[in-house]
DNA sequence: CGGAGTCAATGAACCGGTTCATCTGCGTTT
DNA sequence: AAACGCAGATGAACCGGTTCATTGACTCCG
């Protein structure tokens, strides 16, 4: 005999605890698997809910309790193909333990992140993975450390007090270069990001590191800094080509812009391989079916994905770690057609 | 004079009111932009709350209001790069309105659809934008019928009461297939992905429409189905040039797949162009830089990810819109070199 | 000059759960 | 038989905002 509820208002604990014969804070308890409930009533609040069609409200939840099983994930841009697959392992990793995943751009700007991390507290968010602009902005350090919840950094370092996910960009590019040295080129072109951040910071390290094992001294002119877009890149590689001592070799080091790069070259009319030869900082389909194939570091963004939501949820549950925890994830050089012996 | 307010806890209205020598209500109201305050109360509040370092907290406003600024995107896998420039731009309309994006993969499965939006209630999310693994599903009507919030379908149609932001993929496959037709070719082989879902469906009717239109019967056995992932499109073309009397033509119509037929090609030491044909259902970087650049459709995902936030932003506003509007966006064939007329 | 009308400001009640001090009933101990 | 212990159940208070009926001050007009 189903009692007769309204159906256009919601049901709340009260009208299950009503139908089931019981108090409210056995409803609740139900609903937490609290352990000290009788299988009896338990099986009678069950009926009840399913009865009604009780659905739980968090946002009442998220009130008393303080936290809102939200966990943020703030990135300088989605449009990096690479990153969904970092976004997609985190996200099932997240779920997999209860909380949702929020999303939020940061456009890579400082004034951004400073202000989703003001959101993310008014929310009760209670984990925050995010990339920075720039690890060395004060406001930027002055919101983090302020902030209430863990913030785990993705593919940033440079902050002691937070636990971060990084890829071993340094020995990426240290290889690539080294790669392309043994070859004989001495005029190499890199392009990386933004030097304000991690990534662009290591790998440009990686290279200097590289060139001065190789006792060579690197041309200032053939650095581009900056380039975070296809469209940079393209910009970039263009201009190169076209100096009085262009490059033997390009290292497209910043991720996901080897298209640009690529499309420079061919307006230009050259072919990669025999007239020059290009390293790209991140693998894709793209490297791997071009003609030439090209020459990529790859890395596990999966594994990064899994590993900041692993470490975040271990934080999240205030186990007792040190602060600052790191985790590197390996680079390796795929040697592909793009990169040639330098011709004589 | 800083009154002094334990910093360990949090500030809350009561504070501030105390601070500023008000009313609970009228901090309220100042927080909210209520019309009906002096500018001298408004400014005194601000002021307190700029003192104390006031920061509401959402989960309490939610709770009250019933409503979480919340909006939920799930699809089916993020690991598309192309569906990440749909939810940037519509993050970046919807942070614009004052939403946040909640993010959730379905894995393509109805359970989970189902799951998701009864998670999505439970959060009192105040929209909803998704993709169905398949529109006819009772028990993902039931879930959908049952929503209280709005749900717009991302590419997906034959569910009247919702809105929906499609794209033409029926025509853009119609142009793909006369263009085959058009050059000679008559067995072309077509991958297309699940066809319970409305991307697919569409695309194979206007495979099949070109097809008629031409007075040609399509030979069932080049139609390959349920090719949703590179690794997929990779063994429907290596078993599909096995054939006894294989295709010229290969339309890989299924999205970012295009990596895992080129892919196969290479393998089975076959040069896209002179002997077979191949046009890919999405563009990419890699359609257009391959060699020989691949023939492709091509449609505007972002402009698809800033029409669905503006449509679903209407509808959570209450807007009188008659339900179940749908927006088209139009698909374009760019002809490369990758579609040869037969060779005879 | 008094009554009606307007506009700000007030603060108690409310949103829908969870928590915890308190109570109940039953078995154990002495 | 009285005292005790304890597991299980109860429900009022609470989380931190918003809402709205009410109050108070002030203006307008006959």
């Amino acid at each position: 005999m189903p009692s007769h509820v309204p159906q256009s208002q919601t049901v709340k604990v009260k009208d299950v605890a009503r139908e089931a014969g019981v108090a409210v804070g056995t409803v609740s308890r139900v609903l937490n698997d609290h352990p000290a409930v009788t299988r009896e009533l338990r099986e009678r609040v069950e009926r009840a809910m399913a009865q009604l069609g009780y659905e739980v409200d968090v946002t009442a939840q998220s009130m008393r309790a303080g936290r809102s099983r939200l966990v943020a994930c703030a990135i300088r841009d989605f449009d990096i193909p690479r990153f969904a697959l970092f976004i997609k392992e985190a996200e099932a990793v997240l779920r997999e333990a209860g909380y949702t995943l929020l999303l939020a751009s940061t456009t890579n700007r400082p004034e951004v992140e400073i202000a989703l991390l003001r959101a993310f507290r008014r929310r009760r968010v209670d984990g925050v993975m995010m990339t920075l602009s720039d690890e060395q902005h004060r406001d930027v350090r002055a919101a983090l450390s302020e902030a209430p919840m863990p913030v785990l950094l993705i593919d940033r370092d440079r902050i002691d007090a937070l636990d971060r996910v990084t890829a071993d960009h340094r020995e990426g590019a240290r290889l690539a270069t080294s790669h392309l040295l043994g070859l004989g080129h001495r005029r190499i072109a890199m392009l990386v990001g933004d030097l304000k951040a991690f990534p662009s910071r290591s790998r440009l390290e990686g290279f200097r590191a590289a060139c001065a094992a190789a006792g060579i001294a690197p041309d200032p002119r053939l650095l581009r800094d900056d380039v975070l877009s296809s469209e940079d890149a393209y910009r970039a590689t263009a201009s190169l080509v076209s100096l009085a001592e262009p490059p033997t070799a390009l290292f497209v080091a910043a991720m996901d812009t080897l298209g640009g790069c690529l499309r420079a070259l061919r307006t230009m009319g050259l072919a990669v391989g025999d007239g020059i030869s290009v390293v790209a900082g991140s693998d894709s389909d793209l490297a791997e079916l071009y003609t030439p194939p090209i020459t990529a570091i790859a890395w596990d963004l999966a594994a990064m994905g899994r590993h900041a939501a692993t470490m975040l949820l271990e934080r999240m549950r205030g186990d007792e770690i040190e602060r600052g925890r790191g985790l590197t994830v390996p680079t390796e050089l795929i040697i592909r057609g793009s990169s040639q012996p330098l011709a004589i």
